[in-house]
DNA sequence: TTGCGTGCAAAGGTTTTGCATGGCA
DNA sequence: TGCCATGCAAAACCTTTGCACGCAA
């Protein structure tokens, strides 16, 4: 855990061990909160801001903009498996997140930085448009 | 004009023609409502909100969205130039956002229909990373 | 005249911040 | 003990909504 430099507490432990024990999961903060509360642990709003704060900074989570008046999504991404290079799709109509691994999209992160001098994050990347269903319905 | 419905208004097209003389420029709802106040001619807050939403139903305009309590942009977007297919990407770090025309993105668009049946909006969407600066220096 | 568009003010929701208290080392 | 983290409440933002008035047709 490099980086770290501060102390150990209970609401950081509890939230960064919620947030591994559900890899891959959006999170928003409200949920977050939500969940501790139902578990009779709860986190103040203002904790749980900073912490996942913290642990953006620290890599351990990413943070996602879905849309604007939605509120940010947070998960855990583990580094070593296929989630860690996997990319979202948002559906406009349905509102679903698609998770998708492709090879394609991880030869355009290397034509980005190639060819346009671009280092594309594309963890924190959503990609907007029609699901299948919703493009066919 | 497919679709206009309603009366035509000062606030209306005074909106619709500053956004079209700036093709590609991305404003934000408060931009905008600064840019008519120094011009002497001030648009409420709510009427510029409602008219964005409405030139976004009429494809008009594209809404973006650039980051969760960042405010929402929007830009005129030329149909007949090449702007309308270029792709955007935001530094994380400097905050610039990036232009780009590229046909290896076009490619991916292909890609994700016939592979993934995914219909990508990629007027809308934001590739996050780092600038060829941010990352060099 | 009819009814849509406007503007103000208030409400709604998310995220941040100030400050005193409590807990870790 | 010293300092960081917490929690509450308040503030700060962006955006939406209610309502009365004004303007387009």
């Amino acid at each position: 855990m490099a980086g770290k430099t501060g102390y150990r507490t209970r609401a950081q432990e509890e939230l960064l061990a919620y947030l591994k024990a559900t890899p891959g999961v959006h999170h928003t903060a409200a949920e977050l909160k939500e969940h501790f509360e139902d578990e009779g642990a709860p986190i103040g709003t203002a904790t749980i801001y900073r912490q996942l704060e913290r642990f953006v900074d620290e890599g351990h989570i990413q943070k996602y903009f879905i849309g604007t008046g939605e509120s940010a999504c947070y998960a855990f991404v583990d580094p070593s498996a296929a989630c860690s290079s996997h990319f979202h799709c948002k559906c406009e109509q349905c509102g679903s997140l698609i998770h998708l691994d492709c090879d394609e999209l991880r030869e355009i992160q290397k034509h980005l930085l190639e060819h346009h001098g671009f280092l594309w994050n594309s963890g924190k990347t959503v990609f907007y448009g029609l699901c299948d269903q919703c493009r066919k319905g």
